[in-house]
DNA sequence: TGGGCGACCAAGAGGTGCTT
DNA sequence: AAGCACCTCTTGGTCGCCCA
């Protein structure tokens, strides 16, 4: 069991996304992660006022192979903003995962039933390589999809397909990225499936060869309703296509997501970086579950309307509700702490009940991490306007002078930077504000799944 | 210290992807 | 081309950095 690993991996994407913006002065879309889980939700009611709940919680895992059920300490934020990144957001994607899985269970796979028809998994992949533009190639990759999906409008018909539910993964691995799409599509019982993969490969060569890709024969890939889970397409982790055994390629089994790059990048495998910033922008924008009209037909509500319905809330006895300065927390957190200040946090918090006290005082650690290394940043700063102003002078008097002056510059701004931050972080006390005991608006708790 | 500039912020509006 | 679903950008205000 992994605590730390969402706030861990968010904090990696955080440094990556700032430092690709000051290093290109562009957005990857999506930077809003950035935010996610520091900043209060837009309509909070205690907008200065940071809170961790912890409490106790079954968690099924599989061990040595065995699954069985234990019971953790867990810690989250609560009445945070949510950035909905489904792509690169630790956070969201595990949210939304859980959200599609519920959608499946509970929407999509009844009314397959009742309309009497089966689920199917397709799988679509292409030959790709590292040494090109991944943008252009998962523009082409699209374009390929578009045009299979007009060129098989009649085979698709003919088997009774009424829509999908599609999935785009995005690992990377020694050849690139390789995005490829699973799709969860509905066919008439007693349908030849062999043959209409037949059928399907050719045409997607064909969509393939038209944008300049190609596959080899293990291009598409269909499996029949009962050979696989169909809830395994809204895995976040996707142990789909990292493991062994479910692909063809066995290149794919080196394959990383981008939550995996993150934890090499946090490693110090700056080329694990660098992909997990080609890989951000070459996806951009694209869906990572669609669900077309499939919904529409089935007579279902879409995933985003959709609300997993409230069970009967089992809420610990126990539970702790913490609370800090929010400015603490945004200080604590912020990408210019070399550590991943929410995963420190939210440890302390899992200990809160055993010695009162350590989440406020590690808050108050990591909010002095994030000023050392914001000072060390001035620092650095002045350091290179002082080599420059060197430079260009020329007596030992002149440059005694500029060192002299820059010298108290920064200490100047060392000293605002301090006082400033001081200030936030300790507001001035308000009127005292009375802690609401009622917890029913806790947003709906994330299916922790870590298989 | 103080002015200028630009990052940050949330959620609804609106853009984009996708299907028919 | 229109309609639908998904998801992020825009908006307008605040905060923080930068430079002299």
């Amino acid at each position: 069991m992994k605590f730390n690993i969402t706030a861990i991996r968010q904090h990696e994407a955080s440094k990556l996304l700032t430092k690709n913006f000051l290093e290109t002065g562009k957005n990857i879309l999506g930077d809003g992660l950035k935010l996610c889980q520091r900043a209060k939700a837009h309509h909070t009611q205690n907008p200065g006022t940071a809170f961790i709940v912890v409490e106790k919680k079954a968690i099924k895992e599989k061990i040595n192979g065995k699954w069985q059920t234990n019971v953790y300490t867990l810690s989250r934020m609560h009445d945070t903003a949510q950035c909905g990144n489904a792509h690169l957001c630790p956070h969201c994607t595990s949210y939304k995962a859980a959200h599609m899985r519920g959608w499946i269970e509970l929407e999509l796979l009844p009314a397959a039933k009742s309309g009497n028809l089966c689920l199917g998994l397709l799988t679509l992949t292409a030959r790709h390589r590292r040494d090109c533009d991944w943008s252009a190639y998962v523009k082409n990759f699209y374009s390929a999809l578009g045009l299979f999906s007009i060129s098989m409008d009649r085979a698709f018909k003919k088997i009774g397909y009424l829509g999908r539910l599609r999935t785009l993964e995005s690992p990377v691995g020694n050849h690139g990225i390789h995005p490829h799409i699973h799709d969860l599509f509905t066919y008439a019982p007693g349908t030849d499936l062999a043959k209409f993969q037949e059928i399907a490969l050719k045409y997607w060569k064909k969509a393939l060869k038209k944008v300049g890709l190609d596959c080899n024969n293990h291009g598409i890939n269909i499996k029949p309703e009962g050979k696989f889970d169909p809830l395994y397409v809204a895995k976040e982790m996707a142990a789909y296509d990292t493991k062994t055994g479910d692909t063809d390629d066995k290149e794919d089994s080196k394959n990383k997501n981008l939550f995996q790059l993150l934890d090499a990048s946090a490693k110090g495998d700056t080329q694990a970086a660098n992909d997990w910033i080609r890989a951000a922008k070459a996806i951009q924008g694209r869906d990572r579950w669609n669900v077309g009209q499939l919904a529409q037909k089935l007579g279902i509500p879409c995933p985003s309307e959709w609300k997993k319905p409230e069970g009967i809330a089992k809420v610990d006895p126990q539970r702790l509700l913490i609370s800090y300065p929010q400015p603490q927390h945004m200080i604590a957190t912020s990408p210019s702490n070399p550590r991943a200040g929410l995963a420190f946090i939210l440890r302390a918090a899992r200990n809160e009940a055993a010695r009162p006290g350590t989440t406020q005082r590690m808050v108050l650690r990591m909010c002095d991490e994030t000023i050392k290394a914001d000072v060390e940043q001035i620092k650095v700063r002045y350091a290179k306007t002082l080599a420059k102003l060197i430079k260009s002078s020329f007596t030992s008097e002149e440059k005694e002078r500029l060192c002299a002056k820059i010298h108290s510059h920064c200490t100047f701004a060392i000293a605002e930077y301090r006082a400033t931050t001081y200030s936030y972080m300790h507001p001035a006390p308000k009127p005292a504000q009375q802690v609401v005991d009622d917890y029913s608006d806790l947003i709906p708790d994330l299916e922790l799944d870590f298989s």
